[in-house]
DNA sequence: ACTATTAATCGTCGATCAACGATAAAGGTA
DNA sequence: TACCTTTATCGTTGATCGACGATTAATAGT
């Protein structure tokens, strides 16, 4: 109906309903688990083994124990992250699954 | 310092300290751009040509066309979508250079 | 039992998000 | 010119984010 290209084309009527996407609730969680500087340096920190427990992490990063510990808690929500009492430490490692899932996820669009 | 593995393992007392990471607001901005599904959703329908203008995708979402306005914005601003005029209309397309930086910034995680 | 260390939680604050309706702007068409 | 279509913007509302300090668990060691 209107042809556009920015480059190339695009731009097909399209009859077709979608459904609920679910996926797209899936990717967009776990984006957003990563949609913030600190938290990707989180991932990081893990996942070179720079830094597992939470004070050492909070010592690569100019922001209070506190506010940490909240980046932590969205990681471990979404999944990526995911911690191990260790005495009166805790211990964080990625969750290599869903590292993955949100890898293949991207890779997917 | 402290052993731990949550089935691996992980732990390092890691000696050096990170500057500033540019890549981590980078990726942590393109993933803010796909971190809510309706965002997603219009990816989608840009890549799979299902959709092109902004009323195309307001056909297709359970959103108001302001929202979808918005969440184009958004997506223009992150480099992900571009838009062009055409006449009355604007068609939006991926911006495939970009959203080969967001799948490799996040492959390299 | 007491103390020190570590991490999580609480409460607060300002800023931003996400949604909408209403309105304005831009471009076709009669 | 007047009208219609399409999209962007404005203004508002409630909810959530992100940061912090202070406080509260939880655990290890003495």
């Amino acid at each position: 109906m209107a042809k556009c290209s920015p480059k190339d084309s695009c731009c097909e009527p399209a009859p077709v309903k979608l459904p609920a996407d679910v996926h797209a609730q899936e990717l967009a969680d776990l984006a957003w688990a990563i949609a913030h500087p600190a938290r990707v340096r989180i991932v990081r920190l893990l996942m070179d083994h720079n830094a597992c427990v939470c004070g050492e992490i909070v010592g690569q990063l100019p922001l209070a124990q506190s506010t940490v510990s909240q980046h932590l808690k969205i990681l471990k929500q979404s999944g990526l992250v995911q911690g191990e009492v260790d005495g009166p430490k805790v211990c964080y490692c990625i969750n290599p699954q869903k590292l993955e899932q949100l890898k293949t996820l991207v890779a997917g669009l």
